[in-house]
DNA sequence: GCCTCTGACGCAGCAAAATTGCACGGAACG
DNA sequence: CGTTCCGTGCAATTTTGCTGCGTCAGAGGC
C-alpha cells in the first residue's frame, strides 16, 4: 500500500509508447502535433491519453521548477539508517519523510542502505538545521551519512518506454 | 556548464509562489482556477507563467509515468566511485550516465560518495546486465555499491516554494 | 462461411482553454 | 505635479481539447 499505484499490466502498443515519450518531455505539446508524429488523428491521441491516465500509467502532470531559481541552491543526499528494522520504526520514518517538505525524494533500500533521502535547502547552514531536526534528534534514526551534491548531472522522472 | 540553468536571482512574490505550488502538483490546472486561488485574473496568471518559463524558473512541463506500469518494476540506487578524480574521468562518467536511458537520475556528490545513480530496469537480471555494461566493465569506474529499492517512499521533483 | 459484437478510428462540430490587444491605475522618478 | 513604467482586468480572438456519430477491421459464436 506504500504506492497506490496502477494496474497489474496494461498492454501498450507502439503508439502509446510514442505518445508517452513525447509527454514525458513536454506534456503541453498539442495533441494535433502528437497526432502527426504518431500517425493518428488528434481525437485518437486524446482518447489514448485519457486511457493512459485513468489506467494509472500516467501518474500526473507537473511543472518542473529549478531549485536554484528559488534560492534552494544546496541539495544533499542522505543515507539514513534506522534504529531498528521493525515495521513500526520503518513506517514511522517513511511518514516523517513524506511529511517533510524539504524532502523531495525518499527510497527505502536493501543492502544495508536503509533510506536514501534527497533534500533541497538554501545552504549548508539550513541543511545543518534540518539534519538536526530530522535525523540527529530523531529517535528512529540510528545514524546517517550526508553527501552534498556537487553537480546534479541528470535530474528527471522520465523512464525508457 | 553542467546545468544550463536559469537566471541569477529572479524575484518572486507570493502570487508567483502560489502559482508554482499549484503547477508543481498539476500543470493542467486551468488558469481560471489558478486565478481564483491566487486572486488574479486568468490573463494575469497566464503572463506570470510565461514569465516564469522564460526566466527559467519553470524548467519544463512533463507527464510522470509509472515505471511499474511499463514493466520497469526494479529500481536501484548505485553509488559509483570513479577511478580517479581527474576532470576527464569525471566528465566522461557524467556523459555516460546522461546518455544511458536506464539512468533516470545522477548526482555527483562530495564526501567520498562519488556518483549516486538511480536506474530503472525490468528485473534483477536486467540490472545485472546493465551494471556489467555500465559499471563493472567500465574503466572509469573503480567500484560501486548497489542498493535495490524496496519501497519508493516519496518520488517527486517538487520543491518547497 | 456468415453474422454479430467489440474496439478503435477519423471527421465534424462544440465547448473550453489559452492568448492577445487595449485602456486603466498605482509606484518610482524627476 | 507630470511622466514613465509595470502589472492588471476586460473583452475579443485564436487555439486546443473534447464529444457524438458513422465506419471499419478483427474476434468469436453459430
Amino acid at each position: 500500500m506504500g504506492t497506490p499505484t496502477a494496474r497489474p499490466e496494461a498492454e501498450l502498443d507502439d503508439k502509446d509508447r510514442a505518445i508517452l515519450r513525447i509527454l514525458q518531455q513536454d506534456n503541453k505539446t498539442p495533441q494535433r502535433l502528437i497526432a502527426e508524429q504518431v500517425n493518428l488523428s488528434a481525437p485518437a491521441v486524446q482518447r489514448r491519453i485519457a486511457r493512459l491516465e485513468s489506467a494509472g500509467v500516467i501518474r500526473g502532470n507537473i511543472a518542473v521548477v529549478d531549485p536554484a531559481a528559488l534560492g534552494l541552491g544546496t541539495s544533499v543526499m542522505v543515507e539514513v539508517h534506522s534504529a531498528s528494522d521493525r515495521a513500526v520504526v520503518l513506517d514511522g520514518l517513511k511518514q516523517q519523510f513524506r511529511d517533510a517538505p524539504e524532502v523531495q525524494q525518499c527510497y527505502h533500500v536493501g543492502g544495508n542502505g536503509g533510506f536514501i533521502v534527497i533534500v533541497h535547502v538554501q545552504d549548508i547552514a539550513a541543511f545543518d538545521a534540518l539534519a538536526r531536526r530530522l535525523f540527529s534528534e530523531n529517535e528512529l534514526v540510528y545514524s546517517f551519512r550526508s553527501l552534498v551534491v556537487l553537480d546534479p548531472v541528470k535530474v528527471s522522472l522520465a523512464i525508457e518506454v
